[in-house]
DNA sequence: TTGTACGCGTTATCAG
DNA sequence: CTGATAACGCGTACAA
């Protein structure tokens, strides 16, 4: 029918249809109030028909702003991060911003390369997750004035502002819970800490809990890749190598799920013979079987909270600063006391 | 220290500080063999310490190639669709290209207004979810010449090409197995049809199974939202108001998961008193219990052959094409022959 | 092999 | 209120 697009109408062409200056075709729409009305909506009419729309990369090259932030998370693979992602870009579209996500799988040691790319492609704001430990890394975003926020973990020291939760007291507040009960034999079963802040300080209270309690099984942290396949894995080997463990901290409700599981097939009733706690909340969570005692982390607040501070921070109206936000014990039926004869 | 970037330094500083043309330093990026050895070396150089990189709004303003592919899908919370992007993005990356992704809820009706925005935004490609069914969606995908590829569901006469799977096959290959079993009751959990063609087709194989083999029970399906507990409701639906029903069919391992926790509760044996099968395989099914019989859906290779498809028609090297993938019925313990006293 | 100069599509400045 | 025009930073004919 009409004429084929072979390339994209611009300002020019419209101004040329409607009769106008170019000039007056872009203030159309980025200025409308300054545009006599009839004038206006003629231009916007004829634009329309034309299929116009500025294109993105002559206003940010004119503007100096390509509303795009960007995101480096550990996996997209992850419900707990999916989660986070999604509410973070709604809430930043609701500002006409738009996300784009890099994954780096669980070792962060590649943050830094992505971010990099990232702000080449022109990413105005970064979101993180854990701490930032590349001083590399640190040395850029010292010198490169785009605001960055860091999530997942709440560091009083840290090299940028954080909008998480103390990771450290999380499980220390569900050791506490334990002991509470009577527990006196533990495991947990971890992620790698290597590069990854967040492990090291579930890791870190798991064992200073135990410290302070005069109790042992410090050296009972089993380290696997976060499936829950390697779940039952350390379970497995908890109940073999530890028999006489009686509750077992995971350090994400995915290890519990296969811990859960593990145990139905080497016949231990949970919680009776043991107790299992997870980490994160997962949807599923209280649905397992037994309904998981878990920690709920603020996953949805703190996509939210992070696209807000970042939107303030780039239009200047609020400085970023840090955000502590809280985690609550959730306690269902997966622990209670230690069985007597243990 | 040094001088404060108070804006990026460019090609032009590059060239001042290196003592060359801006052409050359663009050369010496662009087209590193048209330029003498130690005259790129010299300005790679000099660019590295000043943290130069080209600015991708003004290079895509010049090429006309913004490097950024979309995508529309319902949403990230939830892990199939999660899987499929994360290996799309990975993929892509691989090819220089980056990804944005933007999502709609489940009821498609919004892919068009998102799409839009993501073309606007300057997507090259663009990946969606399912047939497409706004009209005037599909009068600007034909008219805009941009390559568009559908997945999850396998299309003879889709409005794009496909990259996706036979739902209807599926779901009938699911139901010959629970009929070959002996089962004659069956329901359905499944998702709204509304604006979700796999849905749609799914409730049509369901119902034309079950005249094929001269069966009752058209109506027993039931409509939820997506999530475990409306899984668990709707088993308890069924239980209640269809108490004859031995084999329920659930759209998603979601669905399956609920329905097996409401089974526990209420006090039926999987599969013993009743078969339940799934639809996914998620990563938990196998480690339900009992584990879930259900019907492996092939994310990572949509995700995966999307990215390259499309990467293909970009680069003009492939016409895009659409690309039938297999599922698999993974056979696990959640579903058997019926009770004798049904 | 290198440099000059133009244009990609916008928006902002400045006259009118 | 509107129009002409100069950037924004880059890549690439074309000339040297």
């Amino acid at each position: 029918m009409k004429k084929n697009i072979r390339t994209k109408a611009t300002v020019h062409d419209v101004a040329l249809k409607a009769g106008v200056s170019i000039a007056t075709v872009s203030r159309a729409f980025s200025l409308p109030d300054v545009v006599k009305t009839e004038v206006r909506e003629h231009v916007l009419n004829v634009a329309q028909k034309m299929g116009y729309s500025p294109n993105p990369a002559a206003k940010a090259l004119r503007l100096r702003k390509t509303h795009i932030v960007g995101a480096v998370i550990p996996t997209l693979d992850y419900a707990i991060f999916a989660r986070m992602i999604n509410t973070f870009q709604e809430a930043l579209a609701t500002f006409d911003y738009i996300t784009i996500v890099l994954t780096t799988g669980f070792d962060n040691s590649s943050v830094y390369d992505k971010a990099k790319l990232l702000i080449d492609r022109g990413a105005e704001a970064l979101l993180v997750v854990g701490a930032i430990e590349d001083k590399a890394f640190e040395k850029f975003i010292r010198s490169s004035a785009v605001p960055v926020v860091s999530t997942y973990s709440f560091l009083k020291d840290g090299v940028v502002p954080c909008i998480g939760f103390d990771n450290y007291a999380a499980t220390t507040s569900i050791m506490d819970y334990l002991v509470s009960l009577g527990h006196q034999k533990f495991a947990m079963i971890a992620g790698s800490p290597k590069g990854n802040d967040r492990q090291r300080h579930r890791i870190q209270a798991y064992v200073d809990c135990l410290a302070k309690n005069r109790l042992d099984g410090a050296q009972r942290v089993i380290k696997r890749p976060f499936s829950i396949e390697d779940g039952a894995q350390a379970m497995h080997e908890i109940h073999q190598l530890h028999p006489e463990v009686t509750a077992v901290v995971c350090n994400t409700d995915i290890f519990a799920f296969g811990a859960l599981s593990e145990c139905r097939k080497i016949g231990l009733t949970v919680p009776k013979d043991i107790s299992i706690v997870g980490f994160d909340d997962a949807d599923y969570s209280s649905r397992l079987d037994p309904p998981l005692t878990t920690i709920a982390v603020p996953a949805e607040e703190m996509g939210r909270n992070a696209a807000i501070a970042l939107h303030a921070a780039l239009t200047g109206k609020k400085k970023l600063h840090s955000e502590m936000l809280e985690t609550t014990i959730k306690v269902r039926a997966s622990a209670t006391k230690p069985p007597k004869s243990s």
